[in-house]
DNA sequence: CTGAATCTAGACCGACCGGTCTACTTTTGC
DNA sequence: GCAAAAGTAGACCGGTCGGTCTAGATTCAG
């Protein structure tokens, strides 16, 4: 399984490795099955835990669920993990993680010219939910996007960690910007909130993508990205 | 209590019958009093139902305390609910009108010119959560937006719902860019896709804002849907 | 070899979940 | 005026929730 990717500018890129690497993770639990046997515990109760909240809600899913699912008892799980909400905090922990030294890694090469960089994080959002839905018959869109809205509003812990998240995940497009413009690749503009708008933006379009079940509106809306722009404020 | 709006062009307009109307809505259980008694028991169902998933989530609020906040035993509201997920059904649909028929129904007017109701919409949307920050400390987002993310993959009749009131949604950003288009105000371009882009920006915006809790992103990050820009497939 | 620390097992807890049911009161149609 | 329909009251149901607790197994350091 190898998924290629074409770019506005013709060229082609190969994203398997990122890709494939992110399904993989979510589907782990049933491939993993070597290791330490200590830890193992705590690490497969996390990606379990992962996949379910990815793949439903937070307040769905429940710990017995998880510990049934784990193959692991109560017991265990709360040597682990202190409550529901430490759980959480360890699966936004990580499935950053992952992320980050996964396809968005790759997305955000350095190699790669800043432009083609957001085509490369739409089509690797695409195929991503496109594998998960092709899996699993529902677009699970986006873990963080998923939890901030749910848990917001009652769980201030969780919302900072989400916001740092995001924050995180914004930089790298502000970065990206930075040097389109270094580059005259575009001109001169607000960058950070531009990167702030890019990253809503994508929140956004897998939400709507989310809502109609269909990863193909990711593709379809997502190159847009790179017309967003928010002009500098004091341009006197 | 008169918010006004600055629109880019200068010109300014006053929003505050349907952004007051829309906060009133929300916080109308503790105002509405004189009503046909009958009937009433389910408003008052469906305010206190509305209030409550907006400010919190639809799995984290139970039926009891539904009952509890509208002064309802449950009797009354298996009377006019046969479930859970029919008061949702009703929610949705109540919230959708009375957005349809308030500051929504401003924004588009058609005697204003087609850019400035992108405007009007992103201004509205900031005083609407701005509004209800102030009054209860967090921002609620929105609730189709937060409901979405939440039943999507679990409740197909659900997520079918919201989808048509995206779609509805969208349909007057489409509107809106026809006629930009046709008086000249834009180049041509994919009306139908920029219109879906538009509406997932608005989202994506508002999530990230509920996120850092703070309605200040909308009102930054917003105006930039002016910008957004699918072309069209076929220019050959 | 042994004692302490780590980890696992699973019964158990009170609270609460969505939903049902019966009995009673009020309104409505004729 | 009266029966039927509409609406209300609230006890009750089995199930599940997040979380606790005790007892035993396993690992590890000295």
């Amino acid at each position: 399984m190898c998924l290629n990717i074409f770019l506005k500018s013709g060229q082609k890129r190969d994203v398997h490795v990122a890709t494939a690497q992110a399904i993989d993770l979510t589907v782990r639990s049933t491939i993993v099955e070597a290791m330490k046997q200590s830890t193992d515990t705590r690490s497969r109760i996390l990606s379990t835990a992962r996949e379910l909240f990815h793949g439903r809600s937070y307040a769905d899913v429940g710990i017995k669920e998880i510990c049934d699912l784990a193959k692991v008892q109560k017991g265990s799980f709360y040597h682990f993990f202190p409550s529901k909400q430490d759980l959480a905090m360890a699966v936004i922990d990580d499935m950053a993680g992952d992320w980050a030294h996964g396809f968005v890694a790759e997305a955000f090469d350095r190699n790669l010219p800043p432009l083609e960089r957001l085509d490369y994080m739409i089509d690797a959002a695409y195929y991503w939910q496109k594998a998960a839905k092709d899996l699993e018959g529902r677009m699970p869109g986006c873990l963080f996007g998923n939890l901030a809205l749910e848990v917001s509003t009652r769980d201030e812990v969780l919302r900072a960690k989400l916001n740092a998240v995001f924050q995180k995940a914004s930089s790298r497009f502000h970065e990206t910007l930075d040097e389109a413009v270094e580059q005259g690749a575009i001109p001169p503009l607000d960058t950070e909130a531009t990167a702030q708008a890019m990253l809503a933006f994508l929140e956004g379009v897998i939400l709507l993508a989310k809502t109609r079940n269909d990863p193909e509106v990711v593709r379809k809306l997502g190159p847009a990205i790179k017309t967003l722009r928010i002009e500098l404020a004091m341009e006197n």
